[in-house]
DNA sequence: CTCTGGGTTAACCATTCGGTTAAACTTTTT
DNA sequence: AAAAAGTTTAACCGAATGGTTAACCCAGAG
C-alpha cells in the first residue's frame, strides 16, 4: 500500500507541477496553485520536494529530455542522409505537436538560469559533435552543399521549433486566430520543412 | 525646467523598466528593482505609471515595434526578390544583434497574455498579406519554387530569430560557452541564412 | 514674499508567498 | 496491541511585494 500511495501522490505532484510550471514558468507559478492542481495540501508539496526550486529542477530535468530526443541513433544510422534528415524532422515535429508548450518553457527558463541549464546538459550527455561529423562527411563526399554544419543543425532545429515558440503570434498573424488552421499548418510543416531544408542542401535536387 | 525634469525622469524610468523587464520578464521583475535602476524612489514609479501592469504595457508596446521593423518598404520595393530578401535578412539580424534579448522577451510575454499581444498587434497595423502577395507573384512568375508563402515567411523569421531566442543553449552546445565565438557566429549568420534561404527557393541556383 | 502645485520621498499597509510546525491520521513493524 | 515510521493537514510565520499616504521640497505666479 505504502508504495502505491506514495507513487500516486508523488506522481500527482509531478504532473500538476509540470502543467503549471510549463504554462506559467518558475516565476509565474505558485506553490498553492500546484497543490490545488494536484488536489493536495501545500505542506505536502514541501514534504515531498522541500523547496520550490527543487521541485522546479525535477520538472525541468524531466521535461528537458523531451526536447533532445534520442535522435542520435537516427542520424547515426546508415541510411542516406536525405532519409535520415527527413525522418528526424517528421518525428521531431510530432514530438512538438504532442508537447507544444515545451519550447517556450525551455526558452524562458534557460535565460533565467543558464548555469542550471549548463549542469542539466552535462548530466544528460548531449553530443552534437557526432551529428556534426556526419554532416561534415556528407559535405566532403559532395553529397550536400558545403556549409558550417553547426548552421545546418541550428537551421533544422529552428525551423522545427520556431512556430511552436511563437504560437500566439503565428495564430494571430497568419491564421486569424483559428486553432484548426494553425494545427493543420503544423501538420503540414512536417512536409514543408523537409522540402525546404533538402532543397537548400541537396546538390542538384529537382 | 519642469519640462526637462519631467522628461528626464520619465525617460529614466522607461529605460530602467525596459532593461529590467526585458531581462527578467513581467513576473520576474520587481518594482523596487526598477526604481533602484532608475535611481529614484519606488513611489515615484507609481506616480508616473500607476501600476506595474501599466508600466509593463508601455514597455511592451515600445519594444514590440523593434521586432517588426519597417520591413514592408523593403519587401515592397521594386528590386529583385533575391536582393530584397537578402537585405531584409541582413538588416533584421543586425537589429537582433543590437537587441539580443528582444526575441526571448516577446516570446515569454506573448504566452503570458495573448490577448494583450493581440491588441498591440491590431494597434500597430501589421499586414503580412502584402508580403505574402509579393511571394505569391514571384512563384506564379516562376522565379521561386512554389510553396506556401506563409511557410516561407515563417522560415525566414525563424532562421533569423531562433539563435537569439536560444542563446544560452547555443552557446553551451556549439561554442563552448565562448561569447566571442558565438558573436562571430551571429555575424556570419547574415550570410549563411541568406545562402540557406536562397538556395532553397531560387530555382536553378548555382 | 508667499502661495500654489507638480515632483519626490520615507514610512506605512495589506496581501501574497514560500516555507515551517505541531498535531492528527495511517500504515508498518515488533 | 503498542510503538515506530511515514503521510497529510490546519494553522501559522516572516519576508517580500505592489501599492498608498502624508508630508516635504522647490520652481514659478501673483
Amino acid at each position: 500500500m505504502n508504495e502505491i500511495k506514495k507513487d500516486n501522490t508523488e506522481e500527482k505532484i509531478l504532473n500538476a507541477a509540470q502543467e503549471v510550471f510549463i504554462q506559467k514558468g518558475m516565476d509565474g507559478s505558485r506553490m498553492q496553485e500546484i497543490a490545488d492542481h494536484a488536489g493536495i495540501n501545500k505542506a505536502l508539496l514541501h514534504y515531498y520536494f522541500r523547496t520550490k526550486q527543487k521541485l522546479f529542477e525535477a520538472i525541468f530535468k524531466k521535461v528537458f529530455k523531451h526536447v533532445f530526443p534520442k535522435i542520435e541513433m537516427l542520424i547515426l544510422s546508415d541510411k542516406p542522409l536525405e532519409e535520415k534528415l527527413g525522418t528526424f524532422i517528421e518525428k521531431y515535429i510530432d514530438v512538438l505537436i504532442m508537447n507544444p508548450y515545451l519550447p517556450t518553457f525551455i526558452i524562458k527558463e534557460m535565460h533565467r538560469d543558464p548555469d542550471f541549464l549548463s549542469s542539466v546538459m552535462k548530466s544528460q550527455g548531449i553530443h552534437p559533435e557526432k551529428i556534426i561529423n556526419v554532416f561534415e562527411k556528407e559535405m566532403e563526399a559532395g553529397k550536400i552543399r558545403k556549409m558550417n554544419p553547426k548552421d545546418l543543425m541550428i537551421n533544422v532545429l529552428g525551423l522545427c521549433i520556431f512556430p511552436f515558440a511563437t504560437k500566439p503570434l503565428m495564430k494571430i498573424m497568419f491564421f486569424e486566430n483559428d486553432k484548426k488552421k494553425y494545427n493543420q499548418f503544423l501538420q503540414n510543416r512536417k512536409t514543408t520543412v523537409k522540402e525546404f531544408v533538402l532543397n537548400s542542401i541537396i546538390i542538384g535536387r529537382k
